[in-house]
DNA sequence: CGTGCTTATGGTCAGATTTACCTTAATGAC
DNA sequence: GTCATTAAGGTAAATCTGACCATAAGCACG
């Protein structure tokens, strides 16, 4: 960490914090839900955000936004997805002084949502849409903040196995085409989609059995592959929209 | 930014400081290489890393970031292509306390390179490949940050434009895969490589000119397009690199 | 039992794209 | 003028994609 020579001081002053915001998705209903807290403190007290917290000492970044992931999810370690999305730091961004906050994207499969010991009052699963139409304000920059996880995420299932950790296992076909179709908000041709998943080597892995729906065929299951990239990737823009 | 309710401490405590470390990258001679400084400064005193710095009171992480930019290669403004990396922050990766290091992605064509006023020591551009190997040992994590900044460029060259940030303006197209034949590592099928170029709306605009080479036919001359990204992408795993 | 409804799964076919080349063009060196 | 060299453009086979159609396998009726 060179410094300018210009000496104007050799440590950052006044208040300064380190925190870690998380953008935790999962679809439930065929929608794209995010993971919303109402702020028990000050500032924007009673105010909506995404949950979060400081870094605390001796504490990797990482391991912080996995506290805090269990914190107010109670998930534990390793079933969910979870990777660095952005750092915020621009001065002003939050009130009580400068913080520096790392945000952390999170995916995993409808979760049970005890609303854990957390004093972040209610918890809940709020539609992505109603924040993205200004139905739902959020506190600081976190709608910028939400706005980037959810691109990071569509860009994420054009290019990696990730859609495959919103299902709970095992999962049918349908049910990962039903992640893109929430996560990118357009319907897939069923038939083309499959194709694509099972000819990419390692994405899904048959179990064997079947599942009984109410109504329709028995489909097969599958439980997540080895594989984490796709090649070639599953791309939104170009067609595999269905028609119908 | 919701708190745990064990109130363990409202602020992270002792020393805390925020830098933002740079991954520079061109290509000089058909091989990518990274600005690397000697540090002036303990520790690792004499050593090699990468450029970087404290971020000031009051000054947002881009702007610290093209800062440090400026000081360390004399580059104003947006001449060079810069985006955020990745933060580090993993308790004791820089032994004078808890330094959280925003890295940023720096790429630009061949610089003037004036070791402008910096104390920063001695700046030079190192080939890569020379710290892949480890015959050129870095201080601090940044031969982790470099990793990630080179997998980011090589992930970026198939699905942005960026590569043409590479380069100085006229350039041709042979000019513009050598940069991605230094960046991948491999070497493209010149014919299919341009198809892939000129198909893609927005890429390159002709300005209308050839550059006459020392051997061989004169090549049009291009200036970079409007377009930002590539659909459908350039891919270096499937196809594409040259037989011969 | 048979008909109809629904979803899963698999197939088809025209068109686009990719890959691995080959051919021609334009220049300087000799 | 011939040769070496690089740019630029073309081509045929293989592959992939997009838009469908057809069939399969369950359930709910009557």
């Amino acid at each position: 960490m060179a410094m300018s020579n210009t000496v104007h001081r050799r440590r950052p002053p006044t208040s300064l914090a380190v925190a870690v915001d998380l953008v935790i998705f999962t679809v439930r209903g065929g929608r794209l839900q995010v993971l919303l807290i109402e702020r028990g403190n000050m500032p924007y007290r009673g105010e909506t955000a995404l949950p979060g917290g400081f870094v605390r000492d001796g504490e990797a970044l990482d391991a912080a936004a996995r506290r805090e992931l269990r914190e107010e999810t109670g998930v534990v370690g390793d079933s969910l997805h979870l990777e660095q999305l952005h750092a915020y730091g621009d001065p002003g961004r939050d009130p009580r002084g400068r913080i520096i906050s790392i945000a952390y994207l999170a995916l995993g499969p409808d979760l049970p949502m005890p609303q854990a010991g957390t004093d972040a009052s209610a918890a809940h699963w709020t539609p992505v849409s109603s924040i993205l139409d200004g139905q739902t304000p959020l506190a600081f920059d976190h709608e910028k903040i939400l706005r980037d996880g959810l691109e990071r995420a569509r860009s994420q299932l054009e290019h990696t196995t990730i859609a495959a950790a919103f299902c709970k296992e095992p999962f049918t076909i349908a049910d990962l085409r039903q992640i893109y179709e929430a996560v990118w908000g357009a319907p897939l041709d069923p038939s083309n989609f499959r194709r694509k998943v099972m000819k990419t080597q390692g994405f899904v892995m048959p179990i064997g059995e079947r599942r009984l729906p109410d109504v329709g065929r028995p489909a097969a299951l599958f439980r997540r592959g080895l594989a984490a990239t796709l090649t070639p990737p599953l791309t939104r823009s170009g067609g595999m929209s269905a028609s119908r």
